[in-house]
DNA sequence: GTCTATACCCCGATAGAC
DNA sequence: GTCTATCGGGGTATAGAC
């Protein structure tokens, strides 16, 4: 915060992005002013549009590499049993949540402070990662083992459960991430008729 | 909008609460000013302070009555068969979440932009609420009826997974409210081992 | 109860020196 | 790449007339 000269770009780059996703995360992206961030960073405001063309564009950055992380993560083999597949989702969406806590409250509290485009933009990579489960649903319908009325709704339905555990989740709580997943796990096999 | 002098006490009040709601839901508490809203409810901006003591009491007050109605709209019969108690839930709370979708979206994306005493007030509504469906889930568990690992978890998992609805219902779309209820129940009751 | 006017402050973004 | 300084605008809230 005391530093008055000196380039770093190196690392005043990341600083940035991650000092903006924990504002943007805890206060909102209208509540954050870029002189907010910049202090956090230990910059003057100017300096962040050596790094970003605008706000706007920094929110939008944010998101979309989450995204493109969180689908990159995901490893998915068709190959496997459906509900193997479906267990291992269930525990791959939590743990990444967890681990990405302040990101996944950007990229589903944020969405309407993106602009028309960049909005598009997003939405049709969380659509992808939707898709992601929707197969997994398909494939144990298909093969017997699941049975649900409605695919699309019982993906979306799930995400959602899934992702709700960001909103009490306490490291150092009453449950570890293994617990959370098997508890969960059980909650999506059942929704799925998988008993 | 062109209103230039007049009293009209008795309708201003509600129509404040109304367009703040809806300017907060879609835009976001911190990115809505007093100026908008009045221009919405066709005053200008100093009026509004005849009615509310500042913007963060406004908000505080349209989360709070929120909470209070829904509480007060839930009716549950603890004679009832925890099952049918269980499905009457799950109806309640998606009706009643697409009929206030605005005060729905606000009560859970602007908690963060409560003052901390405000903040644990609607909390704890929002905990008493939990209750009311935790209560349903051990009144099935100790008859027999459900069988689930972890109660409080699964109150949660229930609640994120309901509410989520507000965020791809359209009115007119694919489905209708009755078959959402029933695509609905039908995860639920499987979550919650009822099969 | 509502208006007009305004105090006071902070915003996003840019210019130009170093 | 970062700083200082600043432009133009809009924010919340209040004062005083009607």
């Amino acid at each position: 915060m005391a530093r008055t000269q000196g380039s770093r770009a190196e690392i005043t780059g990341p600083l940035i992005r991650a000092e903006a996703r924990r504002l943007f995360a805890r206060n909102g992206f209208a509540a954050v002013s870029m002189r907010q961030i910049a202090s956090a960073v230990g910059v003057q405001a100017g300096a962040l549009y050596a790094y970003t063309p605008d706000k706007q564009a920094l929110l939008h950055d944010l998101l979309e590499s989450h995204m493109r992380d969180l689908l990159a993560a995901w490893r998915d083999d068709p190959e496997m049993d459906p509900l193997d597949r479906l267990e291992a989702f269930v525990r791959f969406h939590i743990d990444f949540s967890l681990d990405h806590i302040d990101a996944v409250f950007l990229s589903y509290m944020e969405l309407r402070n993106l602009t028309p485009e960049n909005f598009r933009n997003i939405a049709g990579l969380r659509g992808s990662y939707e898709d992601a489960l929707e197969r997994i649903l398909q494939a144990g319908t298909e093969s017997g083992v699941m049975n649900m009325t409605d695919r699309r709704l019982t993906t979306l339905a799930l995400i959602a459960m899934l992702t709700g555990v960001i909103n009490w989740y306490r490291e150092g709580g009453r449950l570890d991430r293994q617990t959370i997943g098997d508890i969960y796990w059980g909650l999506a096999r059942g929704a799925v008729g998988a008993d």
